[in-house]
DNA sequence: TTGAAAGCGCTACCAC
DNA sequence: GTGGTAGCGCTTTCAA
């Protein structure tokens, strides 16, 4: 169960653990027989540098915390697909902690972070975090933190978000063209930034249009979808849709498919992450929020901001 | 930026460093007065104890690595999920690592939960991975490691993968139940144990039955299933469909919907992970492999023998 | 070109 | 009850 360590090589060769550390870092200063000697040691004795020990000397763990409010299937999979990118690139590992919707949860698991020393933090907040007072220990520790997705307005980190506004806008304009008159938008938790961000653009955009009939609902789950469509579309003949959502979208899909209303020329326009409602129906059209693309800027601007760089306050939309 | 220590406290109380490590802790030896003194005093200078220091000295990290093959909505969320709540309870974090199908990559990830020193390795199979030889190491220096899902026949560490038989027996035997005549089943990755075993036993239970056609088509992907499914699909008229997973579902989803072969009292039966599907098609049907069960089997699995339980090599079926 | 020694922060053992 | 000390494995001066 013990591990070789560089003492142990030491001994064996009859020098010194410094020489033996440099050789093993090809350090200049060490003869080239030297090294070779303890490179063939350090190999057949199956010597494994133990991360820790450098980790807690030079006081960095090469891990980053990431904080999310659920792992969803709609958005996660992606995200840590492009955070990975970047990080595994630059030798850092993350750890995901997920807050459940719990503001209580997401303060815990940035105590956690500091805890355990991360060199950073990426996070996405919970519907219910209001303000960004328990960010403030991290901030007076200086430890690099970016916000992405789910956010608030805030001036002390950087964060990067969808570009709300241009894609209800071009949704809008999409059922628009398409001559649609009697328009449903279902929109998610009526209480997060980004559900009355894209309310508010898509509104706008509609409105501009003349004799479009606009009715909205919003909803905190696909199921909820389903259940107040259920309704609202018995009292209305509606001839395009906009989801703001893949989670919504999935709602919609399920009605109309209930409802034999797929394939009825009806108009369906989603905000999507892209991934999954390719393969729902062909007919819908899609504006693309890459969760992809978000994480590895996300995670671009934390190893910036890791690497020295003087942290920044901007707010990225992409 | 340099953090209160232990060192700082004790000096501060002119005390020394092991009784302000003791006192922090509730040893019993210390007086609950300077058990107060202390507290207090790493409350108001911030004291937050250093984890690498304790892992460093402890030499354990509190970490497992998770090495899946890829990182896919249908699966991932909800297994993270599981081992989150297992794992997060007993005070240990994980990383994740994308082998991305790659056996070299998995590798590599392999060698990396050896050097960031983690108590223990979760791991689900790249489909390129044909014998364990690339965990000899780990076997040799006793890390646990639990395999689940995506696995090889091996008798080296526990495994947990699904009931496939029987759940491919009970998908075969509700279609017959149906009085379906002629099947479709729709499988995946021809070269996979998993899809081999969902196979035979879909057709040992299918033959049973008398004057069945079954027809079947192997996918590696959504995409490959729908166009598969535009040749089949135009050759057979099927009462009845197999998927033997979300991912060749989503396919077939896709292909009825676009046939407007939905809502036309064909049966479609798969095994899933559950938490997709349902917002499909409400007449679809499922066995349901719950990806969340399976993350706590394994988390909880790991566990044990991470607590020093003795390592077995059991495969469990759920 | 190599070695000796200090020290990162913490805990555990042994004294007293 | 409390303090002193050693040591986890590594890197980094400083000295030779």
């Amino acid at each position: 169960m013990k591990r070789t360590t560089i003492k142990d090589l030491a001994q064996m060769l009859n020098i010194s653990a410094s020489t033996v550390s440099r050789a093993l870092k090809d350090h200049p200063d060490i003869s080239s027989s030297l090294k070779l000697k303890v490179k063939e040691a350090a190999e057949t004795f199956n010597y494994i540098p133990n991360d820790f020990a450098i980790n807690f000397r030079k006081n960095h763990s090469k891990v980053v915390g990431l904080i999310v409010p659920e792992i969803s299937m709609f958005f996660i999979p992606s995200i840590i697909n492009g955070i990975s990118s970047v990080l595994n690139k630059e030798g850092y590992r993350f750890f995901i902690l997920s807050s459940n919707e719990s503001y209580e949860t997401e303060k815990e698991h940035i105590e956690t972070c500091i805890n355990s020393r991360v060199d950073g933090i990426l996070l996405s907040m919970t519907n219910e975090t209001a303000d960004s007072s328990h960010l403030n220990k991290v901030k007076e520790m200086k430890i690099p933190v970016v916000i992405f997705d789910k956010t608030i307005p805030q001036r002390q980190f950087a964060s990067v978000v969808f570009d709300n506004v241009k894609n209800a806008e071009l949704c809008a304009e999409k059922l628009i063209n398409y001559g649609c008159r009697t328009i449903l938008g279902i929109f998610g938790d009526e209480n997060l930034d980004i559900t009355q961000s894209r309310l508010a653009a898509f509104q706008n955009t509609i409105k501009k249009a003349e004799n479009i009939e606009l009715h909205t609902i919003f909803c905190k789950s696909t199921d909820s979808v389903k259940q107040q469509l259920n309704e609202v579309l018995k009292e209305h003949n509606f001839d395009g849709f906009f989801a703001m959502s893949d989670e919504t979208l999935m709602g919609l899909h399920s009605s109309l498919i209930k409802k034999n209303l797929n394939n009825s020329g009806k108009k369906v326009i989603a905000i999507s992450e892209g991934t999954l409602p390719k393969h729902l129906d062909e007919n819908y059209e899609f504006i693309i929020n890459n969760g992809f693309t978000m994480g590895v800027f996300a995670a671009n601007e934390l190893m910036n901001t890791i690497k020295g760089e003087s942290p920044n306050t901007e707010c990225y939309y992409i």
